[in-house]
DNA sequence: TTATTTCTTGTCGAATTTTGTCTAAAATAG
DNA sequence: CTATTTTAGACAAAATTCGACAAGAAATAA
């Protein structure tokens, strides 16, 4: 699940308004508007105000947003899986 | 090996001045000094003429390049590894 | 040592990207 | 149809990236 679909469904689920939820965050609701619809990340203050409107695990909700992120770095790269392979295989060495 | 130490380690095996392989690369001296340091990135255009000056295979040069965006979105976060692997699922789902 | 060359650092402005709001149109609900 | 919600586009402000310049430090040569 994407992070743009699950943060709709959460809404939905709890049958929010986007201007409900705009407010919560202290954003415009076109902003959510844009979330929602994958137009516009959410920065991570947003992502932890976001997990408490939505009640969301919040570490679960920023593995998903750091993870989009990654996924724009290499979405169109042919080396994608290597690169990522390599960043993972320096974060064990560190830890 | 982090990128900017490869950069570093190629250019002194070929006994090239900071000051020649900026020339190939078309900027200023200062900025590959601060590439070698880790100071700054390379642009993927720079990757490209590095690979060419430095003798470097583009295709590995350019994995640890994005490699290195990858860590950078990644190195304080708790979720880090959780978060690679997330994105490692959602590209081997979509190849 | 002194002179010369190489390398490093700090800072600045330009260019690009990101972020958020406003307005108005489109979609949906009643 | 009317009222409300959602979406899209345009814009300005803020943040980030980028490259150059200049001054100084470090290394090397003479």
């Amino acid at each position: 699940m994407i992070l743009s679909e699950l943060l709709k469904s959460k809404r939905e689920n709890k049958k929010l308004l986007l201007r409900e939820v705009a407010s919560m965050i202290d954003v415009d609701t076109a902003l959510i508007s844009k979330i929602e619809k994958g137009d516009r990340k959410p920065t991570r203050e947003q992502i932890k105000k976001l997990a408490i409107a939505l009640d969301i695990n919040y570490s679960k909700l920023l593995k998903l947003w750091i993870s989009e992120k990654i996924y724009e770095d290499v979405k169109n790269e042919d080396v994608a899986i290597d690169a990522i392979k390599l960043t993972l295989k320096r974060l064990k060495v560190e830890e």
